[in-house]
RNA sequence: GGUGGGGUAGCUCAGCUGGUUAGAGCGCAGGACUCAUAAUCCUGAGGUCGUGAGUUCAAGUCUCACUCUCACUACCA
């Protein structure tokens, strides 16, 4: 069995997060790592909030909060809403924690010593009345290209420029609107990315079974040609500049008293430091899942992550990794998403549109979400959320499909057969039939969790469910039963043990709902993982479970969205605005 | 502006290196069944594959132009 590191893209500390982003990097890894967990993989997922950088400072400015009391918090949120979602991180951490303050500054210190980071001078605006530097696009002005009066320092929103912040006539700060800025010359660490192109290049080129949106974005960055990056920022809130060599010293390095590492320098060593926090908690190794020289090289390691951290993944944490040429296990396969949107348009929070995570749960309960989000995963394109769609999925697919499949046959059994699993009945065509849908559906639902093709496992497993209903059709024991019980017990006894087995292999997806039919139907902690082998077994699948064994049948598994409930929560969130 | 992704049935989307009558789910129409959450099963109607050229015996699939849309564009993350 493999080894399957697995890392989600690090949700941003400011705010709890909206479907697009639980939709493009946390609950696609977490299936991912249910589904390889099932198949008897070792899998360990990683994941953390990420902590630093400007919009974390403003945002506890805003809430009235010190940072690190705001992270603390936010932090907790963010946990409490991935539990609620049932995302089954082996470990949450902090990108703020002691351990990646200690693996940034180690990471800087090793690329300075090879030569790849360097001290330049740039000129960034400040802003006195805030006492703060601000990044480009908190420098707000008129365009002067068309004119309009709110244009960001990096982009307008009107005409759509590119623009520099030094650019814009009538500049002020965006966070108190002060017009009291200046352009101001300050000290900074690049990482020579440009130095690294050529073996970036030949590194994506090798990557297999990436999609192709992200080894396009990647090759796109590199076409243009890297360009060396500043892996510091004039913050307080962050990770230290430590003394270049000076390793596990905190002293400062000269010149970088109130600057810290780059969020995005940071972020993605938390993916490390969080494996090491949580050996720390559990007294398991880390070395073993991130040092080749430690046994890490048997370790397949996969991302999942929105589009636009693509090319942070792909190119300046790779140069991180490549540059300190110690043995780091590198990426080997990077699933991107699109966006999830908003009735075509973007999420938003300003604006009130959109849902977003711990609103959603007072909406629907996590399966609901799950099985939509994954059904319609924005592999391909982006994907459009609206409540008519999550309605028509939910009630088509679970309860009519999966719930109602086994209402029927678990209360058809509590009438007819006492509750039990009947014996008797000799198998014929519907069996048959039945044993070549599994041989030939369930390899392929595998197979597409294994190739991380989301919206084509849930397909699969929905057509394995839509297997079960025309199989009691062709079966029909309640036609049986007139004329011969014997017969009318083979297709009750089938019928629950398809039952069990949609259990089983909805637990990736859906696990609160596989977890109520398992438990409904009686089936052991210890036989629902996904060790099918070969087709020899698959047949036995549909005999699993033992004759007079007892079987209840679950509550409603799935209760109907109603079009008053889609209409309540239109108005409530701005839907089809 | 530059670069990249995408534009396929009413809706949401599959269609690998070009090859018989372009697929799925939902929705819609008709039928079957009655065990079940008015659920299920079967059948059917529905598409000039964004537009226009080109390459080829053959193009949704390759080339070019145009158009719409989304993303990125390096100091938001």
């Amino acid at each position: 069995m493999a080894r399957i590191l697995v890392t989600s893209a690090l949700p941003y500390i400011n705010g709890v997060k909206h479907l697009g982003n639980l939709a493009g990097s946390m609950l696609p890894a977490d299936i991912y790592a249910r589904a390889m967990r099932l198949l008897g993989h070792e899998v360990l997922y990683i994941c953390a909030t990420d902590e630093h950088g400007t919009p974390a400072e403003l945002a506890a400015q805003d809430a009235g909060m010190d940072v690190a009391e705001y992270c603390e918090k936010m932090h907790q949120a963010q946990a409490g809403a991935g539990a609620q979602f049932k995302l089954s991180y082996d470990y949450f951490g902090r990108s703020s924690a002691p351990s990646n303050h200690a693996l940034t500054q180690h990471f800087a210190r090793v690329l300075e010593e090879n030569d790849l980071i360097e001290e330049r001078i740039s000129k960034q605006v400040y802003s006195n009345a805030d006492g703060r530097f601000l990044p480009d696009r908190y420098v707000e002005g008129t365009c002067p290209n068309c004119g309009f009066e709110a244009a960001r320092g990096d982009q307008c929103d009107s005409c759509g420029k590119l623009l520099d912040p030094i650019d814009l006539i009538n500049p002020y700060s965006a966070v108190s609107g002060s017009t009291d800025v200046e352009v101001r010359e300050t000290n900074h660490l690049y990482l020579k990315q440009s130095v690294m192109s050529e073996r970036l290049r030949d590194w994506v080129n090798a990557a297999k079974g990436w999609p192709h949106l992200a080894s396009s974005i990647a090759l796109k960055w590199l076409d243009e040609g890297l360009r060396d990056r500043s892996i510091t920022r004039d913050l307080s809130w962050g990770i230290p500049v430590t003394q270049n060599g000076a390793d596990g010293s905190k002293k400062i390095r000269s010149g970088f008293d109130g600057k810290v590492f780059y969020v995005w320098f940071d972020a993605p060593i938390e993916y490390i430091a969080a494996t090491q926090d949580w050996a720390a908690q559990t007294g398991a190794d880390w070395e073993r899942w991130w040092r080749t020289d430690k046994g890490a090289d048997d370790v397949s390691y996969v991302q999942f992550m929105g589009k636009d951290n693509v090319a942070f993944h792909t190119l300046s944490f790779p140069t991180t990794i490549i540059g300190s040429a110690e043995p780091w296990k590198l990426v080997d396969q990077l699933k991107a998403f699109n966006w999830v949107t908003w009735y075509g348009g973007k999420f938003s929070t300003s604006q009130k549109r959109g849902v977003f995570m711990d609103q959603a749960l007072n909406i629907a309960p996590s399966d609901y979400w799950r099985w939509h989000l994954m059904a319609n995963a924005p592999e391909g394109n982006d994907a459009s959320f609206t409540f008519e769609e999550f309605q028509a999925t939910i009630n088509s697919d679970l309860a009519n499909v999966l719930g109602n499949f086994v209402n029927r046959i678990t209360k058809y059994a509590a009438g007819k057969f006492d509750g039990k699993v009947p014996d008797g009945g000799v198998a014929g065509e519907a069996e048959a039939w039945i044993i070549s849908e599994l041989e030939a559906r369930i390899p392929a639902l595998i197979a597409y969790y294994e190739a991380k093709e989301f919206r084509k496992a849930a397909a699969e497993t929905r057509a394995i469910w839509a297997a079960g209903n025309e199989y009691l059709t062709k079966a029909a024991p309640w036609t049986h039963y007139k004329t011969d019980i014997d017969q009318a017990a083979i297709g009750t006894r089938i019928g629950l043990n398809l039952a069990a087995l949609f259990g089983v292999l909805a637990q990736p997806i859906i696990p609160d709902a596989a977890d109520k039919i398992l438990a409904a139907l009686g089936v052991p902690q210890d036989n629902r993982s996904w060790d099918f082998g070969d087709k020899e077994q698959i047949k036995t699948l549909i005999e699993a479970l033992p004759i007079g064994h007892a079987v209840g049948a679950p509550d409603v598994l799935f209760s109907k969205i109603e079009d008053d409930d889609v209409a309540q929560w239109s108005a409530k969130f701005g839907g089809g605005a």
